[in-house]
DNA sequence: TGTTATTAGTTTACGTGTAAACTATTATTA
DNA sequence: TAATAATAGTTTACACGTAAACTAATAACA
């Protein structure tokens, strides 16, 4: 009890500065360790997890969407995103159209070959979603989710961009 | 109450397949924000996450490591290492060493003109982990960090190659 | 109406994570 | 001891994320 598992994995010598700077490391490294694995899984499907993101998205929506309303949804800032369609156009799991009423917006619509990848996924993913984390109690992965977005208060009012 | 704050920030519609899959996507989407705001403090300084990582780990080892040992500590696997070492000479932040018992293995050292940089960084550093998740109470710090341990557990025993 | 600002998206440059193939060195073992 | 395996790193190819500069189209406004 005397060091945390975090310290020991870490072999540091000294314990952490402070559990504000312990939890924000458990919180990167439960991340690295998670996204490894699912990235593994969404290889197997020949996407990335931003890939796979992007097709979410558009098929939670049902609609084609702008590419920088995508973008938003995603954590990250707007270059990406380019690059991220190009990929998905050449798999031909999305396709491009530009506005005709504002040709400055180009909407990306989700094919039905991508919508196919994606319903073969769902199980799969949820049975893996369960493997990581099913081993927590109902309770805890509630309590886990709240102290989360208790957690992300101090960076979401703080313009970052999306939401 | 009825749909969750990261339910109503990804727009979706319908509610999560599980509460597994909503604590996986809050621990996703919370290091997303984090690891966003640290890689602007760090910039800052004129370094990366990933390099400050491996110079605060040269740092609590205080000597040299070998280029794998460095690699394990961190999440990730080993080839970006290389690169990752490159940068850090060239900005003069590490120097290589060739081991002369075993020619296979190469040290890495930290510089003072690092360790001068790190101890510049500590106080910010700590005062920014405050600000990013300070108003968490220490009870809740503390089941925080439990709940992310035991959420890695389903990861860490099968080797991932680190630790 | 013509100039300026804003908005949507792209391009470029750089750092890094991943997989796969490769080199150099050391250990194993038939 | 010669062939083979294992280990430490590196290189290459590709997918992103970030910042900064840029294009095209629309909005605002003097």
């Amino acid at each position: 009890m005397a060091s945390s598992r975090l310290q020991r994995q870490l072999k540091k010598k000294k314990p952490f500065d402070s559990p504000e700077q312990e939890a924000n490391l458990n919180i990167l490294r439960t991340n690295d360790r998670f996204e490894n694995r699912l990235g593994k899984f969404f290889r197997e499907y020949g996407l990335t997890a931003s890939q796979y993101n992007v097709l979410r998205i558009l098929r939670g929506e049902g609609k084609p969407l702008p590419s920088l309303e995508i973008a938003g949804r995603m954590v990250q800032v707007v270059p990406a995103i380019t690059g991220l369609i190009d990929r998905l156009e050449k798999q031909e799991l999305v396709t491009r159209k530009r506005c005709s009423k504002d040709r400055r917006v180009v909407y990306v619509e989700i094919t039905d070959k991508a919508l196919e990848i994606l319903s073969q996924m769902d199980k799969p993913l949820a049975k893996l979603h369960r493997e990581l984390i099913g081993h927590l109690s109902p309770q805890e992965l509630k309590e886990l989710s709240r102290l989360l977005e208790k957690a992300r208060q101090s960076v979401e009012n703080n313009a970052t961009g999306a939401s």
